[in-house]
RNA sequence: GGCCCAUUCGUCUAUCGGUUAGGACGCAAGAUUUUCAUUCUUGAAAGAGCAGUUCGAUUCUGCUAUGGGCUACCA
């Protein structure tokens, strides 16, 4: 019974990875290395009218990212390959040829507008054994018939023969054991000879069956279609090496109904794709969480705990503690929605695990798209500014806000503290303040610091409005990292300039606009 | 319509018949702070409903309701 663990992630190549896709692949990633398994990654693109190019790379380059490694695959290679449907036609040929020859499935000529006939004439339509005998296939038609069909060049399709009055057993790790009765099923089309391609059905069997599949995890919209690969497994005489199944729960709307659509983060404000994408058909662009400025395990974690826990109270875990913990045990049968809030602080708490150095790299992209000029300043310089900001941000995108005065001076001034910190005495009293600075030798903040603190005392002034002002001075707006901190990074020159420049130009009186 | 799956605080979830039903996010209040945040403390907040099994049900069973999925020559 106990074989080596070989799971596999199928997406098709039809658009960018979707994050309900993502956790998908995830689970088999952290099931696999649980269990010293291993992770294939197979292309589905048996459907050639959806396929969109750009597609297969976009999911390579994003499980990259994650570091969800894959073992087997397109660009990996591996012993089971090609890896990639549509460059596995013999094979697919092959089976067909075989379940037709052993009579488990037969040739049908009905086209598109028949079929549609066929659902309009009769209510619940259905293509199984109480309707074929009416239709236009090689059950129905002579032999001769069929194959001078053929011959002429008529398209046709292949379905699968569902015997009826059988309960179909489909056993789910995650669910326990499922049966319907096979008269529900109907004879699914395994292969069309338009493109000469099998469908998901036919092709997903064939392969998970050569590539040596031992779990089989995937979402919960293939229950339904779950007993009728077990009926394939078994007409291929495979049964009883068919894989475990686990159907996991979908990734739901935050809000509403449904499950989580690309729609759904246009309008509620987040991603739903891994890294951003450009459409080549409709030319438009979907955010992704990389560019939105989350870290991958940011992202995985959270992903990692939409399904599943460890079994206690544990949250914040890196990707080996997740391998190490990770069983179906622990997994939801429900639908998870997806509350990205509980990203937003994952992403912060990742963040806070950066180092200063860490964080600047990250930041110099962000900064650049924001349109803030870097040059000139040293690492050293970046890596401290935004080292007193880190954890007042959930995103690095965060820091091209909050990071803006320690490149910038201020050129304009928040009306509203302008407002409430800046007096008719202020210009004097920042004057006496830029006075004082320019005499200190040690700016650091451990020096200036008590310095400033013993001129306020001293000369009882008030500390709150001496400080912001100062602040609203050197800032622009009265909130930031501690004054002093600010101060040394800056450095004495630059603080006392824009202490002067407030002294000119900030004018309560005039009118605000 | 038919079939299948599911149902604990607003959200993600713990509990594998006996608990004051726990944690986290978010929210609120308080403390800290020269500002804004952070941080810390505290608080509000849940077993869908009805039957049954049982000494005892959030936990097992059934029904109802609700949510979700599938019902293509798409995956």
């Amino acid at each position: 019974m106990a074989r080596p663990v070989r799971v596999r992630f199928a997406p098709s190549p039809t658009g960018p990875l979707h994050i309900g896709g993502v956790r998908t692949a995830l689970y088999n990633y952290l099931f696999a290395r649980r269990n010293g398994g291993t992770m294939i990654l197979r292309i589905e693109d048996t459907d050639s009218n959806r396929f969109v190019p750009g597609a297969e790379d976009y999911i390579n380059e994003s499980l990259a990212w994650l570091g969800i490694k894959i073992d087997e695959g397109v660009r990996e290679g591996g012993p089971f390959g090609p890896y990639k449907q549509s460059e596995r036609r013999d094979i697919y040929r092959k089976h067909v040829k075989d379940l037709l020859d052993a009579g488990r499935a037969y040739i049908a000529f009905d086209t598109p507008e028949e079929l549609d006939a066929a659902r309009a004439a009769t209510p619940n339509f259905q293509y199984d054994a109480s309707t074929r005998g009416r239709m236009r296939n090689s059950l129905t038609l002579p032999a001769e018939e069929v194959q001078r069909l053929i011959d002429e060049g008529q398209q046709y399709v292949v379905r699968f023969k569902v015997e009826p009055g059988r309960d179909v057993v489909v056993n789910d790790l995650l669910r326990g054991k499922v049966t319907i009765k096979s008269d529900i099923l109907d004879d699914k089309v395994l292969y069309k000879s338009a493109d000469d391609l099998p469908t998901y059905h036919l092709a997903n069997i064939v392969d998970d069956h050569l590539m040596e599949v031992s779990h089989v995890i995937r979402g919960e919209e293939w229950l339904p279609s779950a007993p009728l690969h077990v009926l394939l497994y078994e007409a291929f005489g495979w049964a009883d090496t068919a894989p475990e199944f686990v159907h996991l729960p979908l990734l739901l709307k935050p809000d509403g109904k449904g499950k989580l659509s690309k729609r759904d983060g246009d309008r509620l404000g987040f991603p739903v794709f891994p890294l951003e994408w450009h459409d080549p058909k409709s030319g438009e662009t979907s955010s992704g969480y990389r560019e939105s400025g989350y870290l991958p395990e940011a992202v995985i974690n959270f992903l990692a705990l939409l399904g599943w826990n460890p079994g206690d109270d544990t949250e914040v875990m890196s990707m080996d503690e997740l391998i190490s913990k990770f069983s179906f045990d622990h997994c939801s049968r429900s639908g998870a929605k997806f509350a990205f809030e509980k990203g937003k602080w994952f992403n912060h708490t990742y963040i806070q695990q950066l180092s200063d150095a860490e964080l600047a790299k990250l930041f110099r992209p962000a900064a650049e798209a924001a349109g803030i000029n870097l040059d000139g300043f040293s690492d050293d310089y970046i890596a401290k500014a935004v080292g007193t900001l880190k954890s007042r941000i959930n995103f690095v995108k965060d820091l091209t806000e909050q990071a803006r005065f320690y490149f910038e001076a201020p050129t304009t001034y928040a009306p509203k503290d302008v407002k409430k910190r800046w007096s008719e005495q202020t210009p004097e009293l920042m004057e006496r303040l830029a006075v004082l600075l320019e005499g200190l030798d040690d700016f650091s903040a451990a020096a200036a610091e008590p310095v400033v603190m013993d001129w306020i005392k001293s000369n009882e002034l008030h500390m709150g409005n001496v400080m912001n002002a100062f602040r609203l001075a050197v800032v622009g707006e009265c909130k930031g990292p501690h004054m002093f901190e600010i101060t040394e990074i800056i450095g004495k020159k630059e603080t006392v300039k824009r202490l002067r420049d407030a002294i000119r130009n900030i004018h309560p009186d005039e009118p605000v606009v």
